[in-house]
RNA sequence: GCCACCGUAGCUCAGAGGUAGAGCACCUGCAUGGUAAGCAGGUGGUCAUGGGUUCGAUUCCCAUCGGUGGCUCCA
């Protein structure tokens, strides 16, 4: 029927209104509420104004800031209020681009200095004025070059780049409130004044398009929320994080620490050892049960083993050197030339593969002083490195049997991840055609395991594509730690072979992966995990003895030696304090149990057993208490 | 490496142009107390390092080193 479109609702509901009627308006007839709420509409999968036009049939969804879409609508709008309060400010400031990002929005602005914190207040108040104006936010569909004329005109030369660079076909829109008009898709929310609560967080320098060769901008950070409870909640939440920041956790739990002496290179205390000790242990328990040898290759290697591997070529600015005797050596940045040494000490047979090797490899890099953060990024870590040597044919389930692997022992921890497939990068070893090989042998594994990923373009090792498993931080700032990384250049590189059924020799494919990733960076993901309070049977310290008086302290010795000989990480407060003082003492430091002993426990020959969270369990036997923690152990609870 | 900010006791932090303070921790004494801090006293700092300005700097300026948040990079 000429003048009604059908709308077909997300419930699946067709309703029809007549020929240009507005998304807000369908939102106006399903509720008041909504309309309110409202904040841009979905047609046909765009995303569109509230006083977009319906002119055809179309299925429509209503966006709310319940929706990720409503969140970046809302906190793009607000990035353009924030770039046009820099610009009142500082009318010379030159806009670059303002995107809405995972927990907020930022803009980069060329400007001749820097933002201080006092001009983040000054911009602040001026986004207030604009906000309280309620300026409606206006899309205009505008002539190409005219608009190139408008933004060269205004020396806006980083949004004449990007004009530039538009698709030719499509059409070019800006977005107007007040006074100010930027370059934009859209859409925006209806007006100014929908952008309730808002903060401007932090300034940091950024290349313009993310390379180092171009000129550093200055980015200001913030979030906006739709009210000022969920702003406060967010900064809360923030707080949060950094008490769980395992930088904070691993000086207060004495787990690690970093000294000025050796920037990005780690020690580790006696508590940060048992626990890294028992990763160790329980990883080596499982690589065996899943088929892998293990081996150690030297720290130092002579440089012409790297010249080989062509990590001389195209890794040197990460490695470190070092004379022997007048001869060029190199730290190991990486554990596959030494791996690959080993492979080759004797013939192989195809009866022997798969072969897989691994290696807890201690590697050295020289990572820019920048990037250096805690345990997570360092300059010397352990990988729990391994190397597959395989069939061509064995490719596929190797990689399978490494997704399986990773997802178990992720598993155990609790972990959510995500995945990435890379590709070919620019600086690369091999032919396209290698390359379009190795890729499609990564992908159809992840596919035949039905694992989601992205494509990270470009990304990938220099001797081959891989997959990355990347975990989250307290900040859900997300860290590589699995890899999995096809490459058939080293086998070629060091002439790898081995005997095939015909007799003759043939090039086998290696794998390199990890699962942990790093020791370091593990542990220190595992720390924010648990926001230091391990399970029992990865705490340091499983249990603690305290006395009521010091006329207990002979009993509790006795405990304290039963438990120890029984191979339990057991630790003693016998000073003469107060029972409640050495109670909190053990909470703040996580231990899972305390054993209580006053006269009432000596007498009986039991023990007061207190859970870190389930708080006073009562009195038991030793050996029941240990059944427990056995059970809890064998659990990994 | 680049941009911004920061660097005072073991930890968390105050402070001021005239050579330093709190709480916790640690030590000592009193108290022997039953499930998250008993009381009192005490030890402890070349105020990151090196220059400069100044009669005088830890405080102001510069540089270096280290850290934090980003960017680039990466397990």
């Amino acid at each position: 029927m000429i003048g009604l479109v059908k709308i077909t609702l997300p419930d699946g509901s067709i309703k029809e209104f007549p020929r240009g009627t507005t998304v807000l308006e369908v939102a106006q007839s399903i509720g008041s509420r909504l309309a309110k709420a409202a904040l841009a509409g979905r047609v046909n999968g765009h995303y569109v104004d509230l006083n977009y036009r319906l002119e055809g049939d179309a299925k429509l969804a209503i966006i709310t800031f319940a929706d990720q879409a409503g969140k970046d609508i809302l906190r793009h709008s607000a990035a353009h209020v924030m770039a046009e309060a820099v610009q009142r400010v500082f009318p010379e400031a030159k806009l670059a681009i303002g995107p809405a990002i995972a927990d907020g929005f930022y803009y980069d602005f060329e400007i001749d200095g820097t933002f201080s914190p006092e001009d983040l207040e000054r911009i602040e108040a001026e986004m207030k004025k604009i906000i309280a104006a309620d300026l409606p936010f206006e899309r205009l569909v505008v002539d190409r070059d005219k608009n190139r004329q408008l933004f060269a005109k205004k020396g806006e030369k980083y949004k004449v780049e990007l004009l530039d660079e538009l698709d030719a076909l499509a059409p070019v829109t800006n977005y107007r409130h007040g006074d100010f008009v930027d370059l934009c898709a859209g859409p925006h929310v209806p007006s100014t004044g929908r952008i309730k609560a808002f903060k401007l967080l932090s300034v940091a320098g950024a290349y313009w398009r993310g390379s180092e060769k171009n000129r550093m901008l200055q980015r200001i950070y913030g979030t906006a929320f739709e009210k000022q409870t969920d702003l406060d909640a967010y900064l809360e939440r923030l707080e949060e994080a950094k008490r769980r920041d395992h930088r904070r956790l691993g000086k207060e739990l004495d787990l690690f620490s970093i000294q000025e002496e050796g920037p990005g290179f780690p020690f580790f205390h006696p508590k940060g050892m048992v626990l890294r000790n028992i990763l160790e242990d329980f990883w080596r328990a499982v690589h065996r049960k899943w088929g892998y040898q293990e081996v150690r290759t030297p720290i130092i290697l002579h440089e012409d083993l790297w010249k080989q591997s062509g990590h001389w070529d195209h890794y040197q600015e990460n490695m470190y050197f070092t004379k022997i005797d007048d001869e060029g050596y190199a730290i190991k940045p990486m554990n596959c030339p030494g791996g690959i040494l080993l492979y080759k000490r004797k013939l192989h047979s195809y009866r022997d593969l798969p072969l897989r090797v691994a290696e807890l490899g201690l590697v050295h890099r020289h990572e820019l002083s920048g990037t250096l953060h805690g345990l997570m990024r360092v300059r010397c870590f352990t990988q729990d490195d391994a190397h597959l040597f395989l069939l061509p044919t064995q490719v596929k389930d190797e990689v399978i049997g490494v997704l399986e692997l990773a997802e178990y022992l992720y598993g155990v921890f609790g972990f959510d991840y995500h995945v990435e497939l890379s590709t070919k990068p620019e600086k690369a070893l091999g032919s396209d055609a290698d390359w379009e090989r190795a890729i499609d042998n990564l992908r159809s594994a992840l596919e035949e395991k039905g694992l989601p990923y992205q494509v990270n373009e470009g990304d990938g090792a220099f001797y081959g594509p891989k997959i990355d498993f990347h975990l989250k931080d307290a900040l859900g700032r997300t860290w590589q730690c699995g890899t999995i990384q096809l490459d058939f250049q080293m086998p070629e590189r060091f002439d790898l072979t081995y005997v095939g059924e015909d007799g003759g020799k043939h090039r086998p494919v290696m794998l390199h992966r990890t699962i942990f990733g790093s020791l370091e960076r593990f542990i220190a993901i595992l720390v924010e995990h648990y926001a230091g309070a391990f399970p029992a049977w990865l705490a340091p310290v499983q249990a603690k003895v305290m006395t009521i008086s010091d006329r207990q302290v002979p009993y509790a010795k006795q405990v304290f030696a039963e438990l120890h000989a029984a191979e339990v990480r057991v630790a003693a407060d016998l000073r003469p304090e107060k029972i409640g003082y050495k109670i909190r003492s053990a909470q703040l430091e996580q231990v899972p149990y305390m054993l209580v002993i006053g006269d009432a426990e000596v007498e009986k020959g039991l023990v007061a057993v207190r859970h870190r969270r389930q708080g006073d369990l009562g009195q038991m036997s030793l050996a029941d208490f240990q059944a427990r923690l056995k059970e809890e152990v064998h659990k990994r609870e």
